[in-house]
DNA sequence: CTGAAAGCGCTTACAG
DNA sequence: CTGAAAGCGCTTACAG
């Protein structure tokens, strides 16, 4: 290589071509106050000429600091989580931290977990769904004092950062607008029992049916793993049936593109022979024909809100148990998937 | 809280615990030989009961390691990076490496390229596209001698890992398949140009006309960025001209999905009337109707190979210049949107 | 506003 | 096969 690879300068390097101690060197490269203007002028020189790099490692063995955050997934790909990432990696770059990913496939898998926790000292760790709700993960986590956020979590847990939007009002009013297009047979596909939103959905469904006196009936609840794959499925059961459903309400948008999918083989229209809707406002509600009416999660913002709880200048609560907790607002998306029976 | 934070055990707790030194602690953690069985048991049962944990950072500062890969994206979103990210990842963890992700959004943003390089004591780097062909990042990482890798890269750098497929010659295919289907008016629409294989994939597609005897014409040719909304307004262009294409070459699923979509609004029929082709085998590929024929592209395991090469046994070759390559195999995916024309 | 000393928890030579 | 010593590059008390 006809690259030099220079040997790295230290914070004694820099303090003695600065003529100062090394811990004023320490004082302004962690902008703290008490350090004469020229002082620091004449060390900001130093550190440049030097192309000085306080070392990551360094810092947090003598300072028991990582500057490091986890983000603890259990699947890295798909639209939620891009967006979770996308959004922690932009907080952790504006606030001086590193994220390290990590993925946690099996619930509860404790070997995997205490290789994780133990070998790196994370700072904070964010928890996407499922695993904000897996209560070996949380143990560990507080067993270990790591201060930890959940994006959407089922249970409570008072002494994590929380945020979440209200899964079961969302469905609710994304079931009363169906009925209110004058639908009265809609099917629901539901989600992974395992993601707790799951249940929340479901419930917004059927209470919504309930409060307007609609039968509620099994025959038109299908199961779904949130899969495109398992949406599909769910369309063919509910096309199997004796009476087709005039909407359908799957859990998520990547079945409900299922579901569009298999209408489409058979011939049947969307939305004039059948209304669709879908849930989160996934990438891929508006790549499908006709795109999808949804409920916008407002995924980006929350998980920055959920940095800025953990992690912010203000959250020393989480260390005494009082983390801040926030439900985000949630919006209904109407695009072309729903016909007006009433029209 | 009602979990008790236990201070961490250090080396020297389990070497006084096991009544040998701290280095023959160290051997056992570090798997080097010439530790006497009973010892090595005598320091495994002790850590295990002061539960014992190495500490990253300082193995990393003492041994000059940080354990560390980092994973520079351009875009965190989207199914390509979800894949190498998801096999970065599993690779990382069989490893007993942690990943860290970086954004660097703009070409050549040195101000957050430095910040990156110099805060962390990467001991590889893995460069997507298209930070893999930006210099400006390659001479960095080569002046702060960090061994790298890049997946998909357009220009060669020998002392570098690299993993690719040909595109010339997958778009060079396709495009021959879409003739052997009878098409003779086919369109193609490019690539973000600042993506290597965006030039690649077009020049396939010129060559593969005029191997062919079909005259390449502009009009047929227009811009893309590899997005959706890019591939919509590039179908509304093509649709606008004299003569519609019987087949559209979209250089990535994303935008043939677009292709798709304005197709459907406008009641043109697929593949009936129009044959569109994408590439990559994006999961966007399956989940619209009708299904796209596509090229494949084995992502995962192309950067499962870029990692192995940078940080596995015999990667020794990334220190003097002979960096590992390899060109994997694609495969092109018949599906449903291609009509044959001769049938 | 500034600094000298000790120490964070490991690994690297080096010696046996 | 094993160990004592030095040191990695910072920050934390502590003292002025």
């Amino acid at each position: 290589m006809s690259f030099v690879k220079t040997k790295n300068a230290t914070m004694s390097d820099v303090a003695k071509l600065a003529g100062v101690s090394m811990k004023t060197v320490s004082r302004v490269f962690n902008n703290e106050k008490y350090v004469s203007q020229d002082k620091k002028d004449k060390i900001l020189e130093a550190a440049a000429e030097l192309n000085f790099k306080p070392s990551l490692q360094a810092r947090g063995l003598a300072g028991h600091k990582s500057y490091i955050v986890g983000l603890f997934v259990d699947e890295p790909s798909g639209d939620y989580i891009s967006k979770v990432l996308r959004s922690t990696l932009r907080a952790c770059g504006e606030a001086g931290y590193h994220l390290v990913v990590e993925v946690l496939k099996e619930r509860g898998d404790e070997a995997k977990l205490r290789r994780v926790l133990n070998s790196i000292r994370f700072d904070g760790v964010v928890l996407s769904p499922p695993i904000c709700d897996d209560l070996v993960v949380l143990n560990a986590l507080r067993a270990s004092g790591v201060p930890t956020a959940r994006i959407g979590p089922g249970l409570d847990a008072p002494d994590m950062v929380q945020v979440q939007i209200d899964d079961y009002r969302a469905a609710y009013e994304m079931t009363e607008y169906l009925i209110g297009k004058g639908h009265k047979r809609i099917a629901f596909i539901k989600g992974d029992p395992n993601h707790a939103c799951s249940m929340e959905r479901e419930r917004g469904y059927v209470r919504a049916l309930q409060g307007h006196g609609i039968p509620v009936s099994y025959d038109l609840m299908v199961p779904g793993m949130f899969s495109f794959a398992s949406g599909r499925a769910a369309a063919e059961t509910l096309f199997a049936g004796a009476v087709r459903p005039t909407a359908i309400f799957a859990a998520n948008d990547e079945m409900a593109a299922g579901v569009l999918a298999v209408a489409r083989e058979r011939g049947i229209q969307v939305p004039s022979e059948l209304s669709i809707v879908g849930f989160d406002d996934d990438a891929v509600a508006t790549v499908v024909s006709p795109a999808l009416t949804t409920v916008r999660q407002p995924v980006e913002e929350m998980a920055a809100a959920a940095f800025e709880m953990l992690m912010g200048d203000e959250a020393d609560g989480v260390e005494d148990g009082q983390a801040g907790r926030r439900t985000h607002a949630y919006e209904i998306r109407v695009r072309e998937s729903v016909a007006d029976l009433k029209g």
